[in-house]
DNA sequence: CTTGACCTTGCCATTATGGGAAGGTGCAAG
DNA sequence: CTTGCACCTTCCCATAATGGCAAGGTCAAG
């Protein structure tokens, strides 16, 4: 299987694909006669657990580790759900301070008449404080 | 006052000031004799209003705007507001994603037994779809 | 043999921020 | 005056993850 089919049949992009062998988050790659790349279903396999890890914002730090422990036989599921808490956790540390800018900001908008005049709140704000 | 000094009133780093300037957020900032960058209070007031809104999540490309509404005396709040709610609608968007990953990664969790078999979930979750 | 789709490597760009090097400046204490 | 420290200058590099482009090799169909 050449990297483009690969790339189709994992969601991942052949540029991702080539990113992913060149730092170490996967092994290389064997190559054929013609020096393309060639994969095979388990590479694909993997190449989609990654895919979906990112889909639920690892980093790629993370997906290392969760690599290890996925082909890791004597793993302990604890360690999984650690990391994986671990990331919920900042996920939401990230969501509330989200939060926090929207809410500040509409709060402001809805205040800003929204006309044709000058006088506007959200520049009020923003230059003082 | 110096860069230092000016960092320091405003909020925002002498790395990110001398940044700022580099791709024409801000003005030039004048020189003294010694070649250093003069800044006044004037100049300390541009700064802060940028470090708010970028604490308020907003990009360099939107602060731009914003500054040039800022200074334009025949603004249209209507303008300002449009900006401000364009913001806020994309910082929902992100937390809607994030949520979803929290929530997915939550619920997988909760399944894991978190112990010291190997048998988690997560990764199986990962694997598969 | 040409054309088009695919592969290769390598370099550049993004966003916003920080780190560090190498060297100049200014002020205070010895 | 010299030493030292804190500050300034510019320039280069790094981050995280991804895309784009360019120059060139390969392969299959027409």
């Amino acid at each position: 299987m050449n990297i483009g089919e690969a790339a189709r049949a994992s969601g991942v992009s052949a540029k991702m694909v080539r990113h992913y062998e060149a730092i170490g988050l996967v092994a290389k790659a064997g190559r054929a006669a013609n020096g393309y790349r060639d994969y095979d279903d388990a590479d694909v396999h993997v190449l989609r657990f990654i895919r979906r890890a990112r889909d639920l914002g690892f980093s790629i730090a993370d997906i290392r580790e969760l690599l290890a422990l996925w082909s890791d036989r004597s793993r302990q599921s604890a360690d999984v759900k650690r990391l994986a808490l671990h990331h919920v956790a900042a996920l939401e540390q990230r969501i509330v301070g989200l939060q926090a800018m929207a809410e500040t900001l509409q709060s402001l908008a809805a205040c800003c008449a929204g006309d044709d005049r000058p006088d506007c709140p959200i520049l009020t704000e923003l230059e003082s404080h």
